[in-house]
DNA sequence: TCATTTTAGTACGACATCTAACCATATAGC
DNA sequence: GCTATATGGTTAGATGTCGTACTAAAATGA
């Protein structure tokens, strides 16, 4: 069990390196994540509820939003329903470097399609989802 | 693809900060790996070659065991093979740590040990490993 | 032998993330 | 309706990790 987790700690940061060094702009894995996010599901989610799907406190997701609101990459409205909290639109900046990152990343990935065995992985991405959902369920706060 | 390193993501964030939560004294998982690791492979260890098992950078390294060795959990030496270099040793006070520590971990491994499907997870390890060493050999650095 | 290059470690600054404390607004209970 | 609690977001401070630049020592090679 010990053996799972530092493997996938030893992936994680391996992975997120690599994205980092490869995304325009010096952006952050993290800022690709919610941009591409609100490209993929659609926008005008609450900074709450993009902070728990990417399982990061609130703190960590306004300093993220910032950072991207400060790029012009989102745009942050004020929530006509409720005063205490705001409403996160994609821009048509974000929506460009969202395609200029997917760019950057995808010898990166087109590499890993053609060296690994996708069969495998896909076969694992079950029981990976299992352990987050578990991680997920029980965790402390 | 995608999917798959966003979910180890995740599981890497969730298992860090549980495992964080529940190590005494305020340590971090990285000072429990370091901890742990002399005390199973034994000790005399060159920081260099500690950050490579870890795929730290040596910076981090540096960093790591300089918190450890303020609180008495190691010991590092000069070389006396090399003097560019020094060695890294566990101390009592180390061990007693990684004691304490694993009793503190334990609850929450043998909960998961329980719940989960070990035989499922055994079998995706291998797996997990080879995804580490595509992105070990391949990392731009 | 001595100059060049490589290697081990450290110093410093940047940054993502966390926790704790705080403010403002919404909801619930009496 | 009013008070107490819960919720959404921000701020401030701490910390782990990274990249870059530096020093010192070893290895290389002409």
């Amino acid at each position: 069990m010990f053996g799972l987790l530092t493997e996938i700690g030893i992936i994680h940061q391996l992975a997120a390196n690599e994205f980092n060094h490869r995304l325009p702009e010096g952006l952050h894995i993290s800022h690709f994540g919610v941009i591409s996010h609100l490209c993929r599901v659609g926008d005008g989610w609450t900074p709450l509820r993009i902070a728990r799907a990417f399982q990061v406190t609130k703190a960590t997701m306004t300093n993220t939003l910032t950072k991207l609101s400060a790029r012009g990459l989102i745009e942050i409205k004020e929530n006509p329903k409720d005063g205490r909290s705001k409403l996160v639109f994609i821009t048509p900046q974000g929506r460009a470097f969202q395609e200029r990152s997917i760019a950057s990343l995808r010898p990166l990935i087109e590499k890993m399609d053609q060296d690994l065995d996708l069969d495998a992985i896909v076969k694992i991405l079950p029981e990976l989802k299992k352990l987050r959902e578990y991680f997920d369920k029980n965790r402390t706060n």
